[in-house]
DNA sequence: TCCCGACCCTACAACGTTGTAAAGCACGTG
DNA sequence: CACGTGCTTTACAACGTTGTAGGGTCGGGA
């Protein structure tokens, strides 16, 4: 089939380790001699084979990246950063789905494509704080998001707290006083969720603004569909609003979709944030207000810390917590830029 | 470390190569050997070394999927099938992204990656017909889309043609008579721009309609961005349009985006339809009229054809063209369902 | 002169698995 | 009673690479 290092050492006269030290850089070669295993590599078209230089050296060269599923653009975008930032490491990112499944989480965090990986970086969705013991792996993990805090791992996290704050704050400047939430888990303190409508409730209460469980849209999954049928609601209850923070921006989208269904005009009658800064954002109409909360800080983070577990597993190091810089993005849909291209 | 099969057999008290039956499922073992082994493996936590198994073998049990880039929606959903297809083929799928760079795309090709997957999966879009050569390959390969065309490779495509003319008869059918085309590529035939521009004249010309120069909107890249500004200059020119054809759906969101600021009704004034059936269409306003193309398929066939080329490499074998079928879904902004929900 | 270190190269074993070949056993058949 | 057949298990070698240990050679300092 094709050559090996067999082969190439044949044809060059000499030892299979030496053309492994060619291969490899290995300083101490005579020009000659490199010369003369090169030219045999090229001449045999000779490549190196993975599967055997895993074996020997007990590391595979890739990492696992799991998240519910590519096909929700945060984390499609996600996954193109992390790939390059992989890229720029020198690792393989393998991209795992779970579905936000319970069991596929557990797969991925126990199954056998960790034997493919010399690292994990984690998104998980269903796992949460009750399962932290499930974390507690023998090989390096990074975990994302906020689902688990105080975990055995390292963790990688967004400023769900002080950015949903700043989003609202930001509502509230603007003039809006009656400011619905979408996508709010009732009861969850912990994921994405329960942060950022902390955050929310903090902005409002600061500026001596009522809670009114009115102006609450809960919803079970984030996507466009749920934020598009939360706004319904609300607007069919008539509960009256002026502001909308949708918890990511694909409910957003789908709030201004059910908004402009309804004939309300945003910003003037309801102004719209979301919260990502995915692609989209910029592009519906009126373009989006978001939150970005820092996705290549994210993305080279989380490779960063995995590397360095990989290259020093030693299991006392403390796990490192990083939290990325966000920012707030406006655009049309909270009116500070109105009307649109000339 | 971890357990080898060697510790599990002496725990077992067995050959190392019963343990290897056991895994691998051989049929011909003692129900009480067999249960002494899976016990061991239990009880030391026994895993198969992937890489070991590869070396042995000379496969590595992973396919290549190369795409432009996952933050593009339509490929972000193609991946997604295709790493479900590759999961109930009991392969993983390893994802590349090429950029849509000439170098990246001949890596793709000929780079180390190939030395880490059985096969490739392979959506190109810098290289074309006349690197044909590129494409013969000593590996299994599957070409997806339209830039190659009797390539030495499988091919999945789509009806692109048929399916452009099919959503400009419709909008036709609608009335429609000065309809513009978004995306066109000048002078090329032969990618999807090239088909799909072929279509949508086709149409026209049996429907008896000119060919107006003016209702073409070249663009570079096909990108929301894109869209947006090749509608903008459509506006802007002054030609009278009844109809976008967007040769995807990126740029039909654009499209919409810049007709909405103009303050043009859609469908009222402009009817649109776009090409892709990303998940956004369905949630954007007006939703969007497209053709599906058929992405589920396109994404199974792929892997089918993949794994028969893996599974029987024989050189003769002549290569494969499955054209997957389409379908127009009528949204909002074709008129069809006006004015959206209740 | 001898020895030490820097440089260059090599033989060998090992990584963990599976294909091959074959051995042992029990059973039934001719 | 010899023999083939089906079942169960095993020893051995090999997949292609790299770490280890060491064998040379050469020049310079003691």
């Amino acid at each position: 089939m094709s050559a090996t290092m067999q082969d190439v050492a044949q044809l060059a006269g000499v030892s299979v380790k030496t053309v492994s030290n060619v291969v490899n850089g290995y300083p101490y070669i005579r020009p000659a001699t490199r010369a003369r295993v090169e030219e045999a590599i090229v001449e045999l078209g000779y490549r190196l084979n993975v599967s055997a230089r895993n074996l020997r050296q007990g590391r595979t060269g890739m990492i696992g990246l799991a998240v519910p599923e590519l096909s929700q653009p945060y984390f499609a975008e996600l996954a193109d950063l992390v790939i390059q930032a992989g890229e720029d490491a020198g690792v393989t990112v393998l991209i795992e789905q779970t579905g936000a499944q319970r069991v596929r989480e557990l797969e991925v965090l126990h199954g056998e494509r960790r034997q493919m990986t010399d690292g994990l970086i984690f998104s998980p969705l269903a796992l949460g704080e009750e399962d932290r013991t499930e974390f507690a792996v023998h090989y390096p993990l990074v975990l994302l998001g906020e689902r688990i805090f105080r975990g055995p791992a390292d963790h990688v996290t967004m400023a769900n707290v002080e950015a949903a704050y700043a989003a609202t704050r930001r509502l509230i400047e603007l003039g809006r006083r009656r400011i619905a939430v979408i996508g709010a888990h009732p009861g969850e303190t912990v994921g994405s969720a329960g942060l950022r409508v902390v955050g929310y409730e903090r902005a409002l209460t600061e500026a001596g603004l009522p809670l009114d469980p009115a102006l609450m849209g809960p919803v079970v999954a984030w996507h466009r569909s749920t934020g598009a049928d939360a706004m319904e609601r609300l607007l069919a209850a008539g509960t009256p609003i002026d502001a909308v923070f949708a918890l990511n921006d694909a409910m957003a989208l789908g709030a201004l979709r059910a908004l402009s269904a309804r004939g309300v005009r945003v910003p003037q009658d309801v102004a719209v944030i979301g919260f990502d800064d995915v692609d989209d954002a910029r592009y519906s109409s009126p373009s989006l207000s978001t939150v970005a909360p820092g996705r290549l800080q994210i993305a080279r983070t989380a490779v960063e810390l995995l590397m360095a577990r990989i290259a020093d597993p030693a299991p006392g190091r403390p796990f490192v917590e990083v939290v990325a810089d966000f920012e707030i993005i406006e655009r049309e849909s909270t009116g500070s830029a109105v009307a649109a291209s000339t």
